[in-house]
DNA sequence: TCGCACATGTAACGCGTTACATGATTAC
DNA sequence: GTAATCATGTAACGCGTTACATGTGCGA
């Protein structure tokens, strides 16, 4: 038994989906920790999220378990040394097996849900600002996405990537999309002057 | 410094969003730590979800800070006794003002999204799948939700929290749509042939 | 008889974030 | 000067789930 880890080694790369991420990106292209970050940041953010430290770890727990190798790059351009990662072929058999497997259902978590559901306890306006700051936050992301979608559509044409990459995108774009039009429809639905009786 | 627990009672209470999920429903009327699960589960389940694990512990919580009492009631109908708790005008206070609080946006994680942006590494035909999956699940929690929508129109007419109720719902309703809507698109996308050169 | 609904709780553990430590270079 | 970017990592801690412990009554 190595540090606190217990269990098989399986056992903990089963579930774990840092690792799975870590391999997809190097399955792409060899990159440093950093890069990885940075790149998760720009690419899958709006749906897949990963912190540096968790990244550095998994990346150490794919060269102990044979799924990456890494290569020390010397200081270029008077910067630090890099870390250069690339995936293995038994890193490559683990990432395919993995993305064949069934997804599991997320458990969804909507804090902006949840004080609307408890609505009744605050005023109507107060509700209704909680929308419109979402509203806002919507058109943003919107925007966002229309740019990665031209910047990728360019960069990555050719790409047999950029199939996937653009149908993920399109899944951020349509469920902006529809939350915008909620919006709308639950302003409407507060803005109306409903005379109720107490019940429970 | 008592037990393993740091810093101000308020630190915690600030974030824990489970304590303001009990007090949203205590607040509607009394419960029982179980029956709090239970209607948790049958209620906001789709966008929030609190397992027992953490619904008692929140309780005792509520009612060290004084925002809930708890008033046992001696077994009936054969039953064990029972823990009721209702809110106070503390704890009634503070949820308002958990309430008029701004919502953290959601880190969203989802994992088909990650498969599918991975995508390119699998044959064409297990991605589908994928989507074809979730299209099923979809169309259930679609009727799932219908019928809840049906329920609650008729037991919780003329209560003032029916309209936020179903506003939160609509919001369930709307997004599987946008799903569904964009099941069909990524699935046309793949069935499509195409012939691209390697690249990144 | 077996499993489920009722009913309350605790313990273990994994996931994930935040903050920290360290330090160079670049741009304003 | 001072903030941001590059670059790698560790430590602390909170959130949340799962499993367990314990026990009754009811229906198939």
């Amino acid at each position: 038994m190595i540090g606190s880890y217990k269990g098989h080694p399986e056992a903990l790369m089963k579930n774990n989906r840092t690792i799975f991420t870590v391999l997809g990106m190097l399955a792409v292209k060899n990159f440093s920790g950093y890069e990885i970050a940075k790149r998760i940041k720009t690419t899958i953010n709006y749906f897949w999220s990963e912190s540096e430290g968790q990244i550095y770890p998994a990346l150490a727990q794919c060269v102990k378990e044979g799924l990456a190798v890494c290569k020390v790059q010397p200081p270029k351009d008077n910067h630090r040394t890099k870390k250069i990662y690339s995936i293995t072929a038994k890193g490559k058999r683990e990432l395919i097996a993995w993305l064949k497997q069934a997804a599991k259902p997320e458990l969804v978590r909507n804090e902006l849900l949840l004080k609307l559901f408890f609505g009744a306890n605050i005023d109507k306006n107060d509700n209704m600002q909680h929308i419109i700051r979402r509203q806002r936050e919507i058109k943003l992301v919107l925007a966002d996405y229309d740019q990665i979608k031209k910047n990728i559509s360019v960069k990555y044409k050719g790409s047999k990537n950029l199939k996937y990459w653009l149908m993920t995108l399109n899944y951020g774009i349509k469920s902006a999309e529809a939350e915008l039009v909620w919006c709308n429809q639950a302003l409407k639905m507060l803005k109306r002057k409903t005379y109720t009786k107490k019940k429970e």
